[in-house]
DNA sequence: CTGTACTATAAGAGCGCTTCGATATTTATT
DNA sequence: AATAAATATCGAAGCGCTCTTATAGTACAG
């Protein structure tokens, strides 16, 4: 095998210096339109590419960016951050970028571990998803490296951020259940630090003010910490041992909204006849459920990928611009609150999505 | 921001020369266990991390692992290559190895484009998922770089693999169709490009013969380039318009196993009374058809896990052994082949996968 | 014809590490 | 005690680029 060539072997060939050579390849400064060709054209003969590493090096890039996740986010099947994830992969080959993944234990109250791309300088920029550590986006600032938030935020921070547009999500949930002719409807959430959730809660008030519809404290839970399907059971168990029963539930993520439908046939209640139900997020698990669950479409890929363009942005330009991207929402009414329609003609196996292999 | 310090600063302070510190943090060469305290000792009290470019070009090792994938296997929201990705992913981070993804295309007839982390030199192995064009493979065999091919071999070649068991697959779909009482069992393939698919096949004739059931060409279908649910459509229409109607069919995979039975509702049949269907991998949507698909289940993400591990012992003991490496598969019963039994008390969303937020 | 402003190329000092070979020191072997 | 072998440390030459600064040529104004 013989060597390959570097950037000498084109200085050689051409009769050029490094440096022009440099300049060429990246575009940068002043060459001459003939030096310009003559260097192409060796760097084409000699099928030469820059290294990676030595680049890296000299110039302090590396041409990576960071996704940082949390622990929990990533340790099993979990949907709705790992469908951002891929839609950062997606996005990066479109600007040359690689993605390198790594997530951060939050729940052990060990010391926050700083992730291994940060501290050996592998990227250029860093995307945090979900709910992390102030200190991390602290530490990634004092790095001075642009960092993008994506279904997180810090309340009086400035970061830039890409945001769900929760409250139109919410809106949409509630004005379609109270078109239903709900007028008692549950909120079961959590973990109250997490500012979507939170955002929810408020659009869930928001939304029943709007529609002067009142609040019961009694048809709310929010002292879950965690949002898993259990937690949503008993959410809202709690709920219906109180006075007072609703008629529907908003739940604050699509998990907890399975466990209330868990807890619905748990109780001998049917769905949506005795109990009408809402999640959030639309993860794939919603159609496995039964009655397939009505929910808000959140663009998860689509999420991900504005993260990358914003972030590549950011790198290239050198500027901090602060920029908060929502992504729009979309009501997606299934059989938890429509009921199935015997015999309309739409097959149960209607929602394929597209595949292949 | 006061400068990160370099192996010079740990020289500096620890009054020893950049070799032995550099011998301490490799880990490698003899040093004193004194002196090896001591260098560690200032590494943290500077909070010292090397720098991965520097590190990089001096030892010519990136820490990642190159994936590639051809481009429409993950152009859409294709699950089961994604799943193998997302194996590895999770994986490398047990190794502190990065995971770059690159997709190949592989469809239109252009020159082949080589990775650009092949060219830039920025990985220190090769995972290769799927059919590939055999020149990315000779390519990455001549740079002399580890290379595992995942769910794809060669005929003739020697190339480490981790490959499903596909014959076993085939075997137990087809034994609980005979077991059943089907005799007259279809399959419906393509792609004989892709060894997994034409493994299936040969599993197919052979356990056929093993439960001496005749094999009859006018239930075989394996003209279909592609293996996508309309695939599986035409290809099971072609199979009904000839003489001899079988009463189950076997997919090579789910998408044409969903295809199936979207022809099979369309002509009126009612599974699994008319038709039983199979399919293979077990992917998502397997799910969310009606009746439900019983398919073989392929462990993807172990797969990925798998194939860094493989990928990572042949890094660091730069060893070239090849390995194949079988994972085994299982068959999973559902409404496709088995009916709904009608008050068994299994309620339809039992299968909920494992998740969370 | 000198001075200023570009334009075009080159020289060379790093970037922060690894690694080879040399040297010095200690330990084992005869 | 002399020699060989193993252990411990160091110096310095890269690894393959980028980028600042220097130098030279060219054009145009004064």
């Amino acid at each position: 095998m013989n060597k390959r060539p570097t950037i000498k072997d084109v200085a050689k060939k051409t009769g050029l210096s490094l440096s022009t050579v440099s300049l060429v390849i990246n575009k940068s400064g002043y060459v001459s339109e003939k030096t310009r060709e003559k260097v192409l054209k060796v760097v084409k003969e000699l099928d030469y590419h820059p290294s990676r590493a030595a680049r890296g090096l000299a110039s302090r890039t590396s041409g990576n960016i960071g996704f940082i996740l949390s622990e929990d986010h990533f340790s099993r099947a979990e949907p709705f951050y790992t469908k951002i994830f891929l839609g950062t992969e997606f996005e990066a080959r479109n600007h040359n970028f690689y993605i390198l993944l790594t997530t951060v234990d939050t729940l052990s109250k060990k010391e926050l571990a700083i992730p291994r791309f940060l501290l050996e300088r592998n990227v250029d920029g860093v995307i945090i998803a979900g709910k992390m550590d102030t200190k991390l986006v602290d530490y990634v600032e004092r790095l001075d490296i642009p960092l993008i938030l994506v279904d997180f935020r810090i309340p009086g921070r400035r970061v830039s951020t890409v945001m769900i547009d929760n409250r139109k999500g919410v809106r949409l949930a509630i004005e379609h259940l109270a078109e239903r002719g709900h007028t008692r409807i549950a909120f079961v959430g959590g973990d109250p630090g997490h500012p979507s959730i939170s955002e929810r809660f408020q659009g869930y008030r928001e939304t029943l003010e709007e529609l002067r519809l009142p609040f019961d404290a009694n048809l709310v839970v929010t002292s879950e910490v965690a949002l898993r399907v259990e937690d949503g059971f008993h959410a809202l168990r709690t709920i219906f041992e109180r006075e007072g029963k609703p008629t529907a539930v908003f739940a604050a993520n699509d998990a907890m909204a399975i466990g209330c439908i868990q807890y619905a046939k748990h109780a001998g209640l049917q769905i949506p006849r005795d109990l009408a139900v809402v999640g959030f997020d639309d993860v794939e698990s919603t159609l496995h459920v039964d009655p397939r669950l009505t929910t808000v479409r959140v663009f998860k890929e689509e999420m991900g990928a504005l993260a990358v363009r914003r972030l590549v942005e950011a790198v290239k330009s050198k500027s901090r611009n602060i920029v908060d991207t929502y992504v729009p929402v979309e009501l997606i009414v299934r059989e938890s609150t429509m009921g199935r329609t015997p015999g309309d003609g739409v097959p149960k196996g209607v929602e394929i999505p597209e595949m292949q292999d």
